[in-house]
RNA sequence: UGCGGGGUGGAGCAGUGGUAGCUCGUUGGGCUCAUAACCCAAAGGUCGUAGGUUCGAAUCCUACCCCCGCUACCA
C-alpha cells in the first residue's frame, strides 16, 4: 500500500422513492457503509454519497394512486429512506434529491450540453405501444393476445419524437475500458454478462419524453421545454452532479476528477445502466468514467420473492429497532454473500446474532473483562514474557488482519468478516489453553511465577480483543465502541494499555431467546 | 429465443484437475473465567441426471432436467 493518502469515492445507487425503504436497499447501504467506514479506517481521503431518484415517473404514478401530488409523495418517502441510513448507522457524507435541488437540475443540464456538443444528441420519432391506463410502453411478446397484460385493454400506437443518445458510438471503447479492467465491474461473472451483452451491439437510446407523458416532472431538456429527460439520465448523473459538478467546485474536482477510486456499489438490476449507459454519456461528455462498479444480488424473504402482493416486505427501520443496527449490519455482511442473492430471515439473524455476536465474541469479551475485574482489580496489568501460546495467538490474529484488510479491499466482507473470527475463536481458544482461573488459584497460594503469567494472559486478552474490535469497526461500528469502553478505552481507536481500567462487564450482546418459532412457515 | 447465475452432508454455503471443506444443528468428552456461553473430538455427502476426456473430475467437454435473473427505448 502506498503512504499517500487515496481518494476514495463511493456511492449507492440512488433509489425511486415511491415506496418505503424495504430489506433489498438496506443491504446496499449496509455494504457500501461497510466500505466506506474500512477505507476511512484505512487513513484514505472517503466521500460516501447516498441519495433518492425522485423523478421517476414511477413516482408520478405512485402518486396519483394514493391521491397526493407528487412532491407530496416525494418528500414525504425520502424521509423514510434518510432515517433507514441514519437506523442503520451509515455514515454517508451527503445526500441527494434529484427533484429538489439546483446543483442537480444545473449539472445535469451540463452533461447534457456536452453530450450535445459532442455530435452524440439528436431527434428521432419514437414509437410504441402504449397503454393508456398502466402509463407504460409493452413490447409485442409482453402483451397478452395483444392486449395489455394488467388491464386487458388494446395498447394504443404512440409516435413522438424524442431526443436520443448516440450510445452505438461507444460500443467498441466501453469493451476495451472494461475487458481492461479500467472500468472494473465486480464480481467477474457480471463482467462478463456485460461484455457479452456489448458484443452484442449497442443500440441508442431515448434519453427524453414529452412534457405531457411526464406531466411535467422531471428536468427539462435545455433549449427544449416541451421535453424532460429521461430519468435514468438525469439519475445516473447524481454521481457528479452532488460533487457540485455544476460549478466545478472542489468536491468534484477531488472526488471525481482527482480521485483514485470512484466506486459506484449497485443491485444486479441495473448493471446495464451503470456499467454501459452511464460510461457512455461520460464519455461522451468527456469527463472521467467510475473506476468500480460492484453489484450484489438480491434478497428473498424466507425464501421467498420480496413482493407486495405476499405482504412480506419488511421494513429495516423495524427491523433495527427490534435488535439493533449492529445486528442487522452484521448480518448483511456476514451471512449474505455480497455479490450472490441472499435470504433475509429473522430466524437466521437470531442464530447469527446468538452464536456470533453473542457467544464467540460477545462472551469474549464478558468473561476477559470479568477475570480482569476479579483477579487484578479491574486493572489491566503489564504483560510479562509472552510463551509459545501469546506467540501463536499473535500470529493468528497477524494473518487474520492481513486477510481481512486484503478481502475488504476485495469487496469481500464475508470472508474478510470469516477472517476475523478466526482470531475471535483463537482467543477463545487461548483462554482454554492459559487457564488463567488455575492461575489465579496458584498466584493466591504464593506462587509468584503464576501471578506473572496470569498478568500476562491478561494483558494479552485486553490487547487482543481491542485489536479485533478495530478489525470489526466497518461492520460493527457501535458495538465496537461498546467494547472499547468495556475495555477502559477512550475509543475504539485506542488499545488498552496497562494500568487502564476496565468497566463491570455488562454481555454487549445479549442473547436473544426464541420464543415463538414459527415451523409453519416454510411449506 | 439469446445471455448469465445456480443445483455440494439435516439447514445455509465455500471449493474450478489430485485424499470433499466451513458455519449452524446432532452426538460424545473437557473446562468453570463467562451471556446454559467457551474448548476438543466424532457421526453425517456416490458434489442435479446421463455419457465423455484424463493416470485421476465437484472441478474440463457433450446432452438433458430443475430453479432464478436479464432479454435494453420510459424503473
Amino acid at each position: 500500500m502506498p503512504d499517500q493518502r487515496r481518494v476514495y469515492y463511493i456511492t449507492t445507487s440512488i433509489p425511486y422513492v415511491n415506496a418505503r425503504p424495504h430489506v433489498g436497499h438496506a443491504l446496499e447501504f449496509v455494504q457500501t457503509d461497510a466500505y466506506a467506514r474500512f477505507r476511512r479506517q484505512q487513513g484514505d481521503d472517503v466521500r460516501f454519497l447516498s441519495g433518492s431518484d425522485e423523478n421517476s415517473l414511477t413516482n408520478v404514478l405512485a402518486a396519483e394512486a394514493e391521491g397526493i401530488t407528487t412532491r407530496e409523495l416525494v418528500d414525504r418517502n425520502v424521509a423514510y429512506f434518510q432515517e433507514a441510513l441514519e437506523a442503520l448507522d451509515c455514515s454517508n457524507d451527503d445526500f441527494i434529491r434529484t427533484s429538489v435541488e439546483d446543483r442537480h437540475f444545473d449539472g445535469v443540464s451540463k452533461i447534457w450540453k456536452l453530450m450535445d456538443e459532442a455530435g452524440d444528441v439528436y431527434t428521432r420519432q419514437y414509437s410504441g405501444l402504449y397503454c393508456v391506463r398502466c402509463e407504460q410502453f409493452y413490447t409485442e411478446d409482453e402483451l397478452v393476445d395483444g392486449l395489455c397484460p394488467d388491464h386487458r385493454i388494446p395498447p394504443v400506437l404512440v409516435e413522438e419524437e424524442n431526443y436520443f443518445f448516440r450510445l452505438s458510438k461507444y460500443g467498441d471503447e466501453l469493451h476495451r475500458l472494461i475487458s481492461s479492467d479500467e472500468l472494473r465491474i465486480v464480481p467477474e461473472s457480471r463482467k462478463n454478462e456485460v461484455l457479452r451483452f456489448i458484443e452484442q451491439g449497442l443500440e441508442d437510446f431515448s434519453i427524453s419524453r414529452s412534457q405531457q407523458r411526464a406531466r411535467g416532472w422531471g428536468v427539462p431538456v435545455p433549449g427544449d421545454e416541451s421535453q424532460v429527460m429521461y430519468v435514468w439520465l438525469d439519475a445516473l448523473a447524481n454521481y457528479v452532479t452532488a460533487l457540485d459538478y455544476a460549478s466545478d467546485g472542489e468536491l468534484y474536482e477531488r472526488y471525481w476528477t482527482n480521485a483514485d477510486e470512484r466506486v459506484h456499489e449497485i443491485g444486479k438490476n441495473i448493471i446495464r445502466f451503470h456499467a454501459i449507459y452511464w460510461p457512455g454519456m461520460l464519455l461522451s461528455a468527456g469527463l472521467p468514467l467510475p473506476t468500480h462498479v460492484v453489484v450484489h444480488g438480491f434478497l428473498t424473504i424466507d425464501g421467498e420473492k420480496m413482493s407486495k402482493s405476499l405482504g412480506n416486505v419488511i421494513d429495516p427501520s423495524e427491523v433495527v429497532r427490534d435488535y439493533g443496527s449492529d445486528a442487522v449490519r452484521y448480518y448483511f455482511l456476514r451471512e449474505v454473500s455480497p455479490h450472490g442473492d441472499g435470504d433475509f430471515s429473522i430466524g437466521r439473524l437470531i442464530e447469527r446474532y446468538n452464536s456470533d455476536l453473542a457467544n464467540d465474541l460477545g462472551n469474549l469479551l464478558n468473561r476477559s473483562v470479568t477475570m480482569i475485574n476479579r483477579y487484578r482489580d479491574g486493572i489491566v496489568p503489564e504483560p510479562g514474557e509472552a510463551t509459545e501460546i501469546e506467540s501463536n495467538l499473535a500470529s493468528t490474529l497477524e494473518q487474520s488482519t492481513q486477510r481481512s484488510t486484503d478481502l475488504f479491499h476485495a469487496y469481500e466482507p464475508q470472508q474478510a468478516i470469516a477472517a476475523v473470527w478466526e482470531a475471535v475463536t483463537a482467543t477463545n481458544t487461548y483462554i482454554e489453553l492459559g487457564q488463567p482461573w488455575v492461575l489465579a488459584r496458584e498466584a493466591r497460594n504464593g506462587d509468584d511465577d503464576a501471578a506473572k503469567r496470569l498478568d500476562t494472559v491478561l494483558a494479552t486478552l485486553a490487547i487482543t480483543i481491542g485489536r479485533i474490535a478495530q478489525l470489526l469497526q466497518p461492520v460493527i461500528p457501535g458495538a465496537v465502541e461498546e467494547i472499547a469502553r468495556q475495555l477502559g478505552s477512550e475509543s475504539v481507536d485506542q488499545l488498552p494499555t496497562p494500568g487502564q481500567r476496565v468497566t463491570d462487564p455488562t454481555p454487549i450482546f445479549p442473547r436473544i431467546e426464541i420464543e415463538q418459532e414459527t415451523e409453519a412457515a416454510s411449506s
